[in-house]
DNA sequence: TGAAATGTTGGGGCG
DNA sequence: ACGCCCCAACATTTC
């Protein structure tokens, strides 16, 4: 006989946030003193969710499925269920006879959804909580003073400093008192790792999903968070946190990683740190203003921008890393093989795509999306625009990078090249980054044919910035031309 | 969270 | 000694 059979259940409903602790959610429901019933839904139906990548269904696969293991009974303790929300959570809810619904937050278009869940629910008698969980502060708590939104970063950031240290992180609950049992999915009858991508295997290598690898991750970060500053540009070195998608998933919480890098020694590495964890509150903090976000320039005037004819063959070269930049390539590589790809890195392939190939920046996102472990709904659109020039605090759109220049000075021993490009492996320091400058005895003995084992520069550096440059102007021209109508 | 073009300065070679 | 040129090296401006 369960303890609290006296007791209507609670009904815990997992989202973006599959940990234990600072869970204010599941803490809550731990609390009432009755079963507390443990639901996930992969929603594929609700408008209001887009759907995950390839590369983050795989993270969620793994991620529930060591999240259930860890809920016991077989990992029967977590219910997992296929469905749109609104229909999943309530019929759960009645299943098992719970008396309330607990979750924490979401922003953006899945508020609306969450709204939708929780008015779904009073004519059953089953009372709905939400809890503050996924932010520092609440994304949508922070405004101007007229009460807008921000719309340059450091403003914002500023803002929300000015709130002081955010709540300390809640404990992992002693016990969760023993739901009820509910009809469950098996986690293979998701669907949620795709039958073929030969990627998944080598992700699988690279990283290892789950709240207790998360927890890991954060302590050996905070403990070498002082190479943070010096090396986090070098993308060979290890130097970044790689949290990214522990966040994105909420294997770990922003407030466990603040009050994890606010107990470090006071460094200009750590608050630059800090700056990093606040971009993804300040990328939700637009997204909630405008849940268009990824479809939509957020400055207008991109509307026209004259974006290159895009073809087939050339998007294939940059997704697969075969644009004959080898920083840009090795960027790519990293990509397609691990799911994650150094933030530096990112900026480079991001602004080739749009700059060097004046690709339209809603292709790069989309593939990004889809084989980035992290990929967040709000940072990888507000990311994309910023290096497209089209979002709000944007980088300059004539702000170029030259991919030999970047892979000089943040790989100047040419270490990422070489693991991500091993076909230009044995090409000495001088040439890694320019192979097609490499006298031809050099490249001989280095085994690299160009256009056959490595390709040419699918685009001439200066001829491309100038064309972007150009193309730039033309937005201007059109900028002045349509206020002189007005 | 650039890069390239242009401008300025100052040392050294050289007539 | 002097002016001149060249050209790094650095600073500023422009895209």
């Amino acid at each position: 006989m369960p303890r609290f059979a006296g007791q209507s259940p609670t009904l815990v409903w997992f989202r973006d946030d599959l940990r234990l602790a600072d869970n204010p959610a599941l803490a809550a429901a731990c609390r009432r003193d009755a079963p507390v019933v443990l639901l996930y839904v992969h929603d594929e139906e609700s408008p209001e969710i887009r759907p995950l990548g390839g590369a983050a269904l795989w993270w969620l696969h793994e991620s529930l499925d060591n999240l259930g293991k860890r809920l016991g009974a077989g990992g029967r303790a977590l219910i997992l269920r296929r469905g749109a929300a609104e229909v999943v959570v309530p019929e759960v809810a009645r299943a098992s006879g719970a008396a309330a619904v607990y979750w924490n937050r979401r922003f953006g278009a899945a508020a609306a959804l969450d709204e939708r869940v929780a008015a779904s629910m009073p004519g059953t008698g089953i009372v709905t909580a939400s809890f503050e969980a996924n932010f520092l502060f609440a994304p949508n708590a922070i405004r101007t003073a007229a009460g807008g939104t921000f719309q340059v970063f450091t403003a914002f950031r500023r803002a929300l400093q000015e709130k002081g240290a955010p709540p300390r992180p809640l404990p992992a609950p002693a016990s969760i008192p023993a739901g009820v049992p509910v009809r469950s999915d098996r986690i293979e009858s998701l669907d949620l790792i795709p039958a073929g991508h030969d990627w998944t295997a080598s992700i699988g290598d690279a990283w290892q999903p789950g709240e207790p690898a998360a927890t890991a991750a954060l302590a050996g970060f905070a403990a070498r968070i002082d190479r943070y500053a010096a090396e986090r540009d070098r993308l060979a070195a290890d130097a970044t946190s790689r949290l990214s998608p522990r966040l994105r998933f909420g294997e770990i919480s922003p407030r466990q990683v603040w009050h994890a890098a606010a107990g470090t020694p006071e460094s200009g590495a750590r608050d630059t740190f800090l700056s990093e964890l606040i971009w993804r509150e300040f990328a939700w903090h637009l997204l909630d203003d405008r849940p268009d976000l990824a479809e939509a320039n957020l400055k207008p005037a991109f509307d026209d921008f004259p974006w290159a004819e895009t073809f087939a063959d050339d998007i294939w070269a940059w997704r697969r890393g075969r644009t004959g930049y080898p920083i840009v390539d090795a960027g790519m590589r990293q990509l397609w093989a691990t799911g994650w790809m150094h933030n530096r890195a990112r900026m480079v392939a991001a602004s080739f795509l749009v700059k060097h190939l004046l690709a339209d920046w809603r292709i790069g996102e989309e593939w990004f999306w889809d084989t980035l472990v992290d990929a967040e709904p709000a940072s990888n659109p507000v990311n994309w625009q910023w290096v497209a020039g089209s979002g709000p605090d944007a980088q300059p759109f004539f702000r170029i990078f030259n991919p030999v220049r970047q892979g000089e000075r943040f790989d100047p021993d040419g270490a990422y090249v070489r693991r991500w490009v091993p076909e230009l492996g044995r090409l000495p320091d001088a040439f890694i980054h320019k192979p097609w400058t490499a006298p031809d005895d050099v490249l001989e003995a280095a085994g690299v044919r160009l256009g056959a084992t490595y390709p040419h520069p699918m685009i001439d550096h200066t001829k491309a910035r100038r064309r972007a440059l150009d193309a730039f102007a033309t937005l201007k021209q059109r900028e002045s031309a349509k206020k002189l109508a007005s």
